[in-house]
DNA sequence: GTTGAGCGTT
């Protein structure tokens, strides 16, 4: 039977009623959540005038002498700090204008192992509704992987969330931005790319959601379910305003970025990141299993799978039209091979029996998610593997610039599709695309954080 | 049945 108890997080403040739990008890998750950062409580006993703990385990407080009576409860914090009145608000808010920020997905770092979704749910939407929350489980055992995801409705919640720490079932939990996130803003450009695709995601699906964000001219999702897709905006600002957030379709929370992700992972000129052949090969024929309705042909989009774009001009197409001038290839940084270069010149020149790609035939289709595997970059040289998903002729070339291409090669570098433009927009030539490796130079800038350790649970937990 | 820096099978 639920009761509630009142708890004060001080001597003198005005108590706060908590709910129990069926079994009598009280979740940690309950306590911190209206007390954050709260891991106990304690009473004064009335016979002794001390103070005296509330049992705790498993992530229950446990009622003295089975009742919890009509006293008043303290919250007990780990230093003697870091409580906090229901009247006074520890988060400074960072009232900024930034009321219009979306939301992204949260990562939360050094779950308890025993912290349930509930448990999540349960402490953090002290800061706001909550959209998503998921723990992280070994699917086998079920057991938790120790960290988890939310999602806030409100980017008010969210900069309230991530101003803190977390003490979560006993432990303290950091919040962070996925990292998945990096490298957000960048590549303007009307085609994004959507990670954490969901297989019954359908194209329609696709184009439905996004069209509230604008006119929605393509959509591509790739044929053996890769679990991303492509999605192209008649407005590049509208492709650009989305690229680094998270949107969740069908209830799945799925990534947005622009179309070549990895362009910014190099500097100094370099156009390291992904490697794209790409021409505008956006010719879109019926048959495809692109949606395609209202689209204007005259968007070439051409140069895809380029990256690192020199100024921020759109100007797609034109000044790449088949430009292999190896200056726009940062080769140097990339340690490209002699059999990689020669195929994507081949490839450019029309040549060079990649006939599967499709391109000696048709004159302006493009190949689409054309691959190009070389071994390791630099490495075993002349093992490039062509791994063209779609051949159809005809096929619309949805130039897929250098997304996810494999996951099990270390390092690959691919190619992007090749194709020649809707308007005559040549082929451009970029190299990289490392999907899986280079992730290390990443150095999360958030908000400052409170370095990156967990201060083990005090004893009695986990 | 253990563990404690990290980054999301679906």
């Amino acid at each position: 039977m639920i009761h509630y108890i009142k708890v004060v997080a001080e001597d003198g403040d005005e108590p706060l009623e908590l709910p129990t739990e069926e079994d009598g008890t009280i979740l940690l998750t309950t306590l911190s959540a209206q007390f954050p950062g709260s891991c106990g409580l304690k009473y004064r006993n009335p016979d002794s005038g001390t103070m005296r703990g509330i049992r705790l385990s498993d992530g229950r407080l446990y009622p003295p002498d089975n009742d919890w009576g009509k006293q008043v409860f303290v919250s007990v914090f780990p230093k003697a700090e870091g409580k906090s009145t229901p009247a006074s608000d520890p988060v400074p808010k960072p009232v900024k204008s930034s009321s219009r920020q979306k939301c992204s997905d949260l990562i939360v770092l050094g779950l308890p192992w025993k912290s349930t979704e509930d448990d999540l749910r349960n402490y953090f939407s002290q800061f706001g509704d909550l959209l998503m929350v998921q723990v992280k489980k070994d699917p086998k055992t079920g057991q938790s992987k120790g960290f988890g995801f939310v999602r806030f409705a409100e980017y008010e919640s969210q900069m309230k969330c991530m101003a803190q720490r977390h003490m979560i079932d006993g432990r303290w939990c950091d919040v962070r931005i996925p990292n998945s996130k990096e490298g957000a803003q960048q590549m303007m450009n009307r085609k994004v790319f959507v990670g954490r695709c969901t297989e019954d995601m359908t194209a329609e699906d696709l184009r439905a959601y996004f069209t509230k964000f604008g006119e929605v001219v393509d959509v591509f999702i790739p044929k053996p379910f890769r679990a991303f897709a492509f999605v192209s905006f008649a407005d590049p600002d509208i492709a650009q305003s989305l690229c680094g957030e998270d949107h969740i379709i069908k209830g799945a929370s799925v990534h947005i970025s622009g179309a070549a992700p990895k362009s910014n992972e190099k500097q100094g000129g370099g156009y390291g990141g992904g490697m794209g052949v790409g021409g505008g090969g956006d010719r879109r024929l019926a048959g495809s299993n692109h949606s395609h309705l209202g689209y204007s042909p005259n968007y070439s989009q051409g140069s895809w799978g380029h990256v690192a774009r020199p100024g921020s001009s759109s100007n797609p197409g034109s000044s790449y039209g088949n430009n292999l001038g190896l200056g726009n290839l940062g080769l140097g940084a990339l340690q490209l091979n002699h059999a990689m270069l020669a195929a994507a010149q081949a490839v450019l020149s029309g040549q060079g029996g990649w006939g599967p790609l499709g391109l000696t035939n048709q004159g302006g289709a493009g190949m689409q998610q054309g691959v190009v595997q070389g071994g390791q970059a630099g490495g075993q040289g002349g093992q490039a593997v062509i791994q063209p998903s779609m051949t159809g002729p005809g096929g619309s070339g949805a130039s897929n610039g250098d997304q996810p291409v494999s996951n099990t090669t270390p390092a690959p570098a691919t190619f992007g599709s090749v194709g020649n433009g809707t308007s005559g927009a040549g082929g451009f030539l970029g190299w990289g695309g490392t999907q899986a490796s280079d992730t290390t130079t990443h150095s999360p800038s958030q908000m400052a954080g409170w370095g990156s350790t967990h201060s083990k649970a005090p004893t009695g937990w986990n």
